[in-house]
DNA sequence: GGAATAGTGTCTATGAGACATTATTTA
DNA sequence: TAAATAATGTCTCATAGACACTATTCC
């Protein structure tokens, strides 16, 4: 007679339960020219074909989701990532039946973060996979743009995870280098905010307290030396309120 | 030959994924005696056998996870649901390939709250499932008492999120009926944040604001007869900052 | 009366927001 | 010189936090 430890391999695997495929889907946010920009592709087959995806891929036998958004990050959207600094955290799951008319497919979304200067994206390389990534302003393709499957609710979901973890974090360095100057922060609040110009002597003083000082100063075009900063403090306390409207 | 549409169920189905079983898990939070609860169950067999774990379940073939997560609140908790207000939201979701050594298990954890009239606890009957399920004190479990599978993590993850999202919102009221005094949802604030006792007056005055004064007053043993109030905003800005320590 | 609670009042310190000012750079 | 930016200063208003005080109820 087997030992309970032998049976529970057999007896005590559940009897009804559907099978699902695993995939991300993934938000890719980078900010520049003042504007937040998202990775776009352009489905070429059924079902949705033509209309904009966002990047995504299945989950592999041996990955969790997180590995597999980090590894889509390279393979669909074609970034480079020993060239760019990336963030990627976990955003909420897709698992309505018919979310994918194919077949069952439960969708794990992350949001990735690309660090730019602001001057220029990040490079698209079209990766192995099917369509070419493209970046796409995040406002145009919310107001404008018909998105594939349920992927306007994640890029919603996606916007709205941003714009209110930048209140009480400083997240929002995420989409910097490393080291940054106050105007680059207070242009990235801006832009995934789109809103008006937040004034920059209050936005100076509130930030300052959770930023170190590099002592460093650069000039990038017109205006005085701008001090150089890297995060101090993970959090801020109390937040930072997004303006009304 | 086949047109496109009808090409797209065979060529457009990818070919390499990992199949998965896909499950709820449920942290179910309720307030009594000024002491944060959560429901939790005891494993009959192996593996874990012994260990607490949390509720959950399988999701049907025709469920999305959020379905699942209430009929499990019924059928594994054993919660009647006709006498309770509840509130469920999505957690995370959880995909390690070794978090089930039986199989490959993705879990999408949810957060359950309970209404009570914090003197008693909702009354958990055996469901049809295994095991029976059990109220315990949360602070408790965390701070001595082994978990099965990664339950210690989606406990803590489902305790940051509660702790979290009462400093910028109403939803400590989900905790309590739909009409409550301004003591009842202090007390609830301190059972969530295991705090000392925020002082009643400044409480007071930092609600109000959010809240619809009923009109009517309730005398609940000793004390001046208490205000009965509604929620009117959902949000409160600026947030209530959770003490320090 | 004593104890616990409800609700309001008071005072202070902090910080947000609006705006001005000065310095430094490029065109 | 003009324009843009950086950084700091000033003033006002709102409010958090500490605490006092009164009123109301039960034991």
């Amino acid at each position: 007679m087997a030992t309970e430890e032998e049976r529970f391999l057999t007896d005590y695997v559940p009897r009804e339960y559907p099978s699902v495929a695993l995939a991300v889907d993934l938000v890719v946010f980078a900010v520049t020219a003042g504007t937040l920009h998202a990775v776009f592709v352009r489905r070429g087959a059924h079902p949705f074909k033509g209309s904009l995806a966002l990047p995504g891929g299945f989950v592999l036998p041996e990955e969790d989701a997180l590995t597999a958004a980090w590894r889509e990050l390279e393979e669909e959207a074609g970034l480079d990532l020993g060239a760019h600094r990336a963030h990627v955290e976990q955003l909420a799951t897709y698992t309505s039946p018919q979310r994918d008319p194919r077949m069952r497919v439960a969708s794990v979304a992350h949001l990735a973060l690309l660090a730019t200067d602001g001057r220029a994206l990040p490079d698209l390389a079209t990766g192995s996979d099917a369509a070419a990534a493209e970046w796409l302003p995040v406002y145009d393709v919310l107001a404008n743009a018909d998105l594939a499957f349920d992927h306007r609710d994640i890029l919603g979901a996606g916007l709205d995870r941003l714009a209110g973890k930048i209140e009480y974090t400083l997240t929002a360095s995420r989409l910097l280098p490393e080291e940054f100057t106050l105007n680059q922060l207070r242009r990235v609040y801006q832009a995934v905010w789109n809103t008006a110009r937040l004034d920059a002597g209050n936005f100076t003083r509130k930030m300052t307290g959770a930023l170190q000082d590099t002592g460093r100063k650069v000039t990038r075009g017109k205006g005085a030396p701008a001090a150089v900063f890297t995060v101090r403090d993970e959090y801020l306390s109390p937040p930072l309120i997004r303006p009304a409207g």
